[in-house]
DNA sequence: CCTATATTTCCATTGTTTTGGAAATATGAA
DNA sequence: TTCATATTTCCAAAACAATGGAAATATAGG
């Protein structure tokens, strides 16, 4: 599996204000929030903003929705869960001492 | 809560090599591998491999565990665990829609 | 003490990301 | 068509992160 999919979306993340857009999005999901709003909620400068979506975006963490002269932004909830599995990826390798909360999706391999 | 543990975490992630090696140790869990076997397994220089650990045992990621002339380093599996939480804080804001793999931690505040 | 091994620190170079003003584009309403 | 609103693109300055060679430090064994 190629890892780029998992930098792309960690790199997105790894940002504070990105970091604040996106949670907001998440509490705002499955509907999302149009430009603007998050603009004003997060005090940002339209350009800022327009630039931190497009890198949200293109790593696939979010989507936009154009209605009208808005563009409504929401969080794709997916994403983590993609993320979070491939982090824990043959997590202790099979050989027990998995944490509780990690249910290995795939039943150890080989390494 | 501050952001930054989050954004410091997934700063570490966000970087290929360094992705490799948390995932190595991940699959090494909970023992742990010597740095000079990650540096052998992952092919990396001394200097590029300490300063990558040193990222990631600084955003908490790793432990470094000294022991002889070596030092073994291991993944916390736990802090992905803090991660996802943070990340799906308040999902969906309370009003249903959220997917299937994410079981709410903290039950619907205001917002 | 001397040598070999394990790992780190120092540091200069190179490369990448973030920022926001000004100007551009798109849309809807009057 | 003209105006106001929503959002974007352009761009250059400033800030930040990664790389690896050479030298330093630590430890174990003979």
């Amino acid at each position: 599996m190629k890892t780029s999919f998992a930098v792309d979306s960690l790199a997105a993340l790894a940002q504070e204000t990105r970091l604040n857009i996106f949670r907001l999005l998440v509490r705002h999901a499955p509907s999302g929030l149009p430009a603007g709003t998050i603009a004003r909620r997060l005090r940002l400068p339209g350009p800022t903003l327009s630039f931190h979506l497009n890198v949200l975006a293109a790593a696939g963490l979010v989507r936009a929705d154009k209605n009208g002269r808005s563009i409504a932004y929401s969080a794709n909830l997916d994403s983590v869960n993609r993320l979070t599995g491939f982090l824990m990826e043959n997590c202790c390798g099979g050989r027990g001492g998995c944490p509780p909360f990690w249910e290995p999706a795939n039943p150890r391999p080989k390494e």
